[in-house]
DNA sequence: GCATTTTATTTACTTAGGTAAGTATATGGC
DNA sequence: GCCATATACTTACCTAAGTAAATAAAATGC
């Protein structure tokens, strides 16, 4: 295929999604539930704006699932002092089992670059960054 | 985030399709069919199974595409002599297209990794081909 | 030669992402 | 104070990918 690279990252990116998806099945949770768990593990309380800006997705996408984690319980929203606001935070139940889980994705992350050094992971996080940057922003290479 | 190279990965991956799908807005066309089109330019007629074993995408994934494909013109499709195997060709529409379409993408592919060199390109292909491959499959990577 | 198994494709349903438009609340101009 | 604009979120609808199960045709066993 002419278009290697961006083939070769939808694959890996597909891939990758499918492993953690698999590790996740026995938690009843998918890979987009998983990272907004760990991001509200990571930095407490936030606001969906918070989420979706930190997840660099579109809003619609984190109110759908936010909607389902709430459903079975991992999250709850409270109003905010700006009403438009929602405040997501995780429930006790989740605070609980998020270890356990963390632990069962890292192993499956890790199983996945097995064949990487720790050096060429650092290669490869480096070169992805730089993937869909302009001349102009090259210096925030290392921010994102 | 700690699983950085995922978050990166799926977000580089979502970023490219979102670039290729606004290249190809004025074609009609959507990533996924670009992804058919360019198969079958390469490599002529195709089964269904040569198409998704190709893609590495389930057989689903390609019957949902080939149908669009087919009803807005790009593709045809007939029966193969084991009547199971539906054939897929591109129309002479299609193929009269393709050129033009293919400069379009390969121009916003080269936008999207400008700040690479080539041989920072490379690099990242080789990174990328080795996730999720294991100790004994390690010497199969060049042949992705 | 017929029953069983395998294979190619399709259908139904799920999550995940996107855009566009709608709703409700804040904010600014005056 | 009130109207216009901006912001946070939601709803509706689209593509993309996955699994599981259905269908139809080949291939195989005996």
């Amino acid at each position: 295929m002419r278009n290697l690279l961006f083939h070769e990252i939808h694959q890996k990116s597909r891939l990758s999604i499918k492993e953690v998806n698999e590790a996740l099945k026995e938690f009843d949770l998918y890979s987009s539930q998983w990272s907004i768990l760990f991001c509200l593990n990571q930095f407490g309380s936030m606001t969906q704006k918070e989420i979706w800006q930190y997840l660099n997705v579109e809003a619609p996408t984190v109110t759908r699932t936010i909607v389902r984690l709430e459903k079975s319980g991992w999250i709850a929203r409270r109003e905010g002092k700006d009403k438009r606001e929602r405040i997501v935070q995780l429930s006790s139940f989740a605070e609980q089992k998020l270890p356990d889980i963390e632990e069962r994705i890292r192993q499956t992350e890790a199983s996945l670059v097995s064949s990487l050094t720790d050096e060429e992971k650092e290669q490869l996080l480096v070169l992805l960054k730089k993937i869909g940057i302009t001349g102009s922003e090259e210096k925030d290479v290392r921010n994102g």
